[in-house]
DNA sequence: AGCACGCCGACT
DNA sequence: GTCGGCGTGCTC
């Protein structure tokens, strides 16, 4: 086994293949799929996956193999598979699927060095180098680049003066921590304790006590003692100091109080021992847990974890980025407690490294984490729960665009495994299949300890309006408000709209600022005077005067969480409010500190956008406040009923989850919608219904598959002439049933500077599909790419701008 | 993606 | 005449 193929960090079609390099003699039979290589590709130096190890190659010349990065593969065959697959049905790049496996750590870092090649030659150097170099034999080639010495450096290169080194280095290392440990066996060190001076003796019966390396800074707290001694009894041979790897524990400093399996109500004790069945029996099934809020899912999810720790087995829980709150992970760590590893995108880089490193030697036996947990690198996996299944967070957006649940489904077949989807708001295509019986209906009917769903009110906000109010907030919201605030109970106010007002126009002419690079208007941010775009995060601050016609009338339309503040502090001047969306959590732990203040009843009125939707469970919260229910039901998306439907059934499940019975208030310009309706009566089936008649009439999932395809360009015509010619080779290719629309500009028509245009491809069984988009990819891209298009292509979006 | 190679315009 | 611009194609 003499020869590898290596998959190369170049995310591109033309190099989306193995390549082939020899194994040095001193690494056969040792490397193996799945470790990282670095080799030599052209000129440079790069990262690889090891996909395939052979004795032949068809390759006459091999370039060999110049460095193994790791001493255990770091993807398995299961792995190394489900990339293979991801590869297919997301029609990424083979690199970007291995990628997304792994901690961002483990990606390469790549810099490129220019290299004095012999002392001696240095006078040859050209004169505007000579300074650069001046003390030193290597320097980055960025500093040469910003120096503007490109040209001067690249003959130098040519005429062998300096050489260019191409270096390839992780991103984070293992941490480290110098510790010293007994460099004698513990007899010795008995012995010798009685002929040592006080503080030296202190010192070594501690690491007597301890019986393994300690951490040096650990050591001198504890005793409060200098390095004298230590340094003492290095010399006298009887203790060492070395560096120890040591993991970086995001919750080092929490304490969990552990907690005991709760008793189950009947449809929970029912819904699990159907799960618990499936774990022992070793068969895939997929089930859905279809429990409305405050029904006791997790409960029923810890549970079946058990068992499967029972079996020795291991188990990943996936729960939606925003919902991985505090208390969330409080109560796995409550129940597992060193059992569990957490992966979310609060942690830093290293910390995620360390979490991943922890599955990956078996340290843990299950993974709570956001989407890319699902790839965790279990070998006997037991089960997969997927919580609030229907959020559409579970899709990746970037290549590989892939869902967490179809991914879940597919390593679960293999491992002979159940997958667990919960949801008191099932997506349709979900709930689809459970009502086909492809997946297992599991119903948990009812809230625990017989717990009432809140009272649901729907205010007309037209009427408000025209009865003379013109303020954010209805009557009865503010009624409801005082009340609490009275009462000493809290409140949670929902507006999905950060910022201070979505846009700003001229009432003189009628100009709207809109984003210099994206075909949107931009946001008023308070804070600072600044006008922000959503998209493409363009920042400016704020004009006095209309840029079109000079004009001094700027007015601010529509309201967000900023102005929504603001506006509170008039009409409750005594309430306190934590604000809580992307603007005031950006900064490390703001989250869970807002979070436990408002926990600790220092506000009464939490108000946030989407990331207070979910999983939040605060025992004195009896009024939710839907500020405006319509923001998203008017979006180009065949989704936004849905999306609608289910955030109204989230935020009103943060009402009344306790003792004291919940209230919800949703204000709404369009109380007649069947999804505001019906989630104001907590009817889920009937909307299940009413939308899966529209999806039938309008030729959406689940009835139909989609595919988006969208072609981008500086230049409109450029973008708006490949997708033609895209949908013009699709409708060629495939079959009449097949329906392709467009192209036609993208709801978001300009994002970044770069025009979009968009098809999208209706099917329902279409074997030639991927093929007709591989070349489309082919032929498309890489001709199209030098004239600067850009086609992506998103197989089931959730993203439809 | 880089990087080399190669083929056409404005300068010492 | 050369230097230097960027289009084209390759990387085991």
């Amino acid at each position: 086994m003499k020869v590898a193929a290596v998959i190369v960090d170049v995310p591109t079609r033309q190099t989306d293949r193995p390549f082939d390099y020899l194994i040095p003699e001193r690494w056969r039979g040792v490397i193996q799929p799945g470790m990282r290589v670095t080799v030599p590709f052209g000129a440079r130096r790069l990262q690889g996956f090891v996909v395939d190890v052979k004795d032949h190659s068809e390759i006459e010349s091999l370039k060999a193999i110049e460095e193994v990065l790791d001493v255990v593969p770091v993807l398995n065959g299961e792995l190394l598979d489900l990339g293979r697959h991801l590869t297919e049905t997301t029609l990424c790049f083979a690199i970007s699927a291995y990628q997304a496996m792994l901690p961002a750590a483990m990606r390469a870092k790549y810099e490129k060095v220019l290299r004095l090649a012999e002392e001696e030659r240095r006078g040859e150097l050209p004169d505007e180098l000579k300074s650069l170099f001046a003390g030193r034999t290597e320097v980055a080639w960025n500093e040469v680049e910003a120096a503007g010495l490109w040209r001067a450096a690249q003959k130098a290169v040519q005429q062998g003066v300096l050489e260019a080194v191409y270096n390839v280095k992780d991103k984070a290392g293992k941490k480290m921590v110098k510790s010293a440990a007994l460099a004698v066996s513990a007899e010795q060190a008995e012995q010798a304790l009685h002929s040592l001076p006080a503080r030296q003796k202190e010192a070594v019966s501690f690491l007597l006590k301890r019986g393994e390396a300690v951490p040096i800074a650990k050591l001198q707290a504890t005793l409060g003692i200098s390095s004298a001694p230590l340094k003492a009894l290095v010399e006298k041979g009887l203790v060492v100091v070395r560096d120890v790897e040591v993991y970086r524990d995001p919750y080092a400093h929490r304490t969990f109080q552990p907690s005991e399996p709760l008793a189950l109500t009947p449809a929970q004790a029912q819904a699990l021992a159907k799960i618990t069945a499936s774990v022992r029996a070793g068969e895939h099934r997929t089930f859905l847990l279809y429990g409305v809020t405050g029904s006791g899912k997790t409960e029923v999810y810890m549970q079946a974890i058990e068992e499967v720790l029972r079996q020795g087995k291991e188990a990943i829980v996936l729960v939606p980025e925003i919902s991985l709150t505090p208390q969330m992970v409080e109560r796995f760590k409550s129940r597992f407690g060193p059992k569990v590893a957490v992966l979310h995108s609060g942690l830093s880089v290293g910390e995620k490294y360390d979490e991943w490193r922890k599955i990956h030697r078996k340290e843990v036996q299950l993974v709570v984490g956001a989407r890319s947990a699902v790839f965790a690198p279990f070998e006997n996996l037991g089960m997969i729960i997927i919580d609030e299944e229907h959020e559409t967070s579970y899709k990746q957006e970037e290549m590989p665009r892939y869902h967490a649940r179809d991914v879940a489904i597919y390593r679960a077949r293999r491992h002979g495994c159940p997958v667990v989807l919960g949801s008191a708001t099932p997506s349709l295509e979900t709930f689809a299949r459970a009502a086909k019986g492809v997946y297992e209906l599991l119903e948990l009917p009812e809230r625990v300890a017989d717990r009432a769903l809140p009272d649901v009110h729907v205010v007309d906000m037209r009427e408000e309006l025209r009865s003379g109010n013109r303020s954010m907030f209805s009557r009865r919201l503010l009624d409801e408000l005082r009340l609490r605030l009275d009462r000493g109970e809290q409140a949670v106010l929902f507006l999905n709209r950060r910022g201070y007002s979505t846009f700003v126009m001229c009432r003189s002419c009628g100009y709207v600022v809109r984003c210099p690079h994206c075909d949107i208007s931009l946001t008023y941010h308070r804070a600072g005077e600044r006008m922000k775009c959503h998209y493409c995060g363009h920042e400016e601050p704020l004009v006095p005067r209309c840029p079109s016609c000079g004009g001094e009338h700027l007015r601010f339309f529509g309201t967000g969480t900023q102005k929504v503040e603001e506006e509170l502090a008039k009409l409750l001047p005594k309430a306190r409010v934590i604000r809580m969306d992307v603007d005031t959590t950006g900064r490390k732990g703001a989250h869970e500190e807002l979070l436990s203040r408002f926990a600790a009843k220092e506000a009464d009125i939490l108000l946030g956008t989407q990331m207070i939707a979910k999983g939040l469970d605060f025992p004195d919260v009896t009024l939710v406040g839907v500020l405006a229910a319509d923001t998203m039901l008017h979006l180009p998306d065949f989704r936004a009923a849905e999306k609608t439907f289910q955030l109204l059934t989230q935020v009103s499940g943060r009402a009344g989850r306790h003792e004291l019975p919940g209230q919800v208030v949703i204000q709404t310009y369009t109380p007649d919608h069947y999804s505001i309706q019906l989630a104001a009566r907590h009817d889920y089936r009937s909307f299940y219904r009413r939308e899966m008649a529209l999806r039938k009439a309008h030729g959406y999932p689940p009835y139909y598959y989609l595919t988006l395809i969208t072609a981008a360009h500086q230049e409109a015509p450029a973008a708006a002439k490949a997708a033609e010619k895209i949908a013009g080779y699709l409708r060629k290719q495939l079959s009449n049933e097949a329906i392709i629309l467009g192209p036609v500009a993208s709801p978001l028509a300009r994002l970044h500077d770069r025009y979009r245009y968009q098809c999208m491809i209706k099917y329902k069984r279409e074997p030639n599909l991927s093929a007709a988009l591989k070349a489309v990819i082919d032929r498309y891209q890489t001709d199209a790419a030098h004239g600067g298009v850009t086609i992506t292509v998103d197989m089931n979006p959730y993203m439809m701008m």
